[in-house]
DNA sequence: GTGATATTATGACAAGGTGTCATATAACAC
DNA sequence: GTGTTATATGACACCTTGTCATAATATCAC
């Protein structure tokens, strides 16, 4: 999380020191990427970047931080527009979500950025927002044979396998394959019949 | 992997190595590592160390490899057991499993090691490995409405809620909750009841 | 305005890490 | 032995990081 002290610069300076970083963890995955780059880029001294966050770890949170509000947004309206039925709803949504970050100008960051897991949940701070951002996603349990009370497992779950089929939606698209898009899509969708419907034949003790 | 001079050491040279490794990836994660830490450890020149490793993830990668072959095994073994039936299977394999990582021995290791999840497909020499340890799980697909095509997607499912798993006992491990063992594994439970069985109400199609 | 106080800005620096390369050494073939 | 190839070694150039003493600005009381 950004210190005060970000926050209290003028917008310009905000701006161009986002853009920066975006412009590095595009480059790069975080791990690889360098601070001393990002002060290059922005133009501002390197003291100045501790002044407001605590490392590159904490600033690439801060970035991915700001786009995951709008997706739970999104996510959850689409939820809101399939009255409840989660499982259409967040096939449709993997594929806006798709689209958006394969988009010519974030590809690159989210590339880098999801194949070293922004959700994984050891980092605190994405994690708080996480929760606070989708306790409500506006499920309709009424559908599911689980409990309510199960909301943050299967959102948990509901998130990796949208990871997993962007993974795959960056291999295919490495090997040139002819619609990585829609291949990741359909994998997505194999997944969500799976959870919906279980995999075992034939004694199933739904009621 | 190792390069071939790696494999002409003596053996005492070669375990020296790999000991001071799992020493070093015990302290901290991989990105952290040190190889000047390595080197100094095994007690070997850091010139040598590039003579038989790329760099220290390669490095890494090989230790977990060497870990990987032997739980596969042990994987297929259970599977066998239990006649084909993937899920009482992985339920006692998880088990054992979350057994053997948090014995005293290793318990560092591989919180730091699966923290950044070893098994992202993205580093091609542990993905190779990967999939031809576990071509034949010796799983019975006639108790399954999946076609055995899709073996590779439902082992990437297993390990993947094997991983969450182990993160919510790490999680309940951290805030000190009573047997957080226990917990982790009715958690791999509820996600094998999920695939199995799936979590929509009523209208299964399945036959 | 002035002086006191708190906040922010800056960039040089110590500490430490990485991969390479020229050179030394050993191993082997014949 | 000589010639050839494989391995060992550690100094080095280069690059990062986070800190800290110091300078510059705000902010405020009156």
């Amino acid at each position: 999380m950004p210190k005060p002290t970000f926050f209290n610069l003028d917008q310009a300076k905000q701006q161009r020191l986002l853009a920066a970083g975006f412009q590095e963890f595009s480059r790069v995955p975080v791990h690889e990427a360098s601070i001393s780059n990002i002060v290059k880029l922005a133009k501002i001294p390197r003291g100045s970047f501790y002044q407001y966050f605590t490392d590159k770890f904490d600033f690439h949170a801060y970035l991915v931080h700001l786009y995951k509000q709008r997706w739970y947004q999104m996510w959850r309206q689409i939820i809101v527009a399939k009255n409840g039925d989660i499982f259409t709803a967040s096939s449709q949504f993997f594929k806006e979500f798709l689209d958006k970050i394969t988009s010519q100008k974030h590809a690159a960051f989210w590339k880098n950025t999801f194949n070293i897991d922004v959700f994984q949940e050891e980092r605190q701070y994405l994690m708080q927002n996480h929760q606070s951002a989708i306790d409500d996603l506006m499920i309709n349990y009424q559908l599911l044979r689980i409990k309510k009370s199960q909301n943050e497992l299967l959102k948990r779950q509901l998130i990796s396998f949208m990871m997993q089929a962007f993974r795959q939606y960056l291999i295919g698209q490495k090997q040139g394959i002819d619609n990585p898009k829609r291949v990741a899509s359909e994998y997505f969708d194999t997944l969500l019949d799976w959870l919906a419907n279980g995999i075992k034949k034939g004694d199933q003790t739904n009621d």
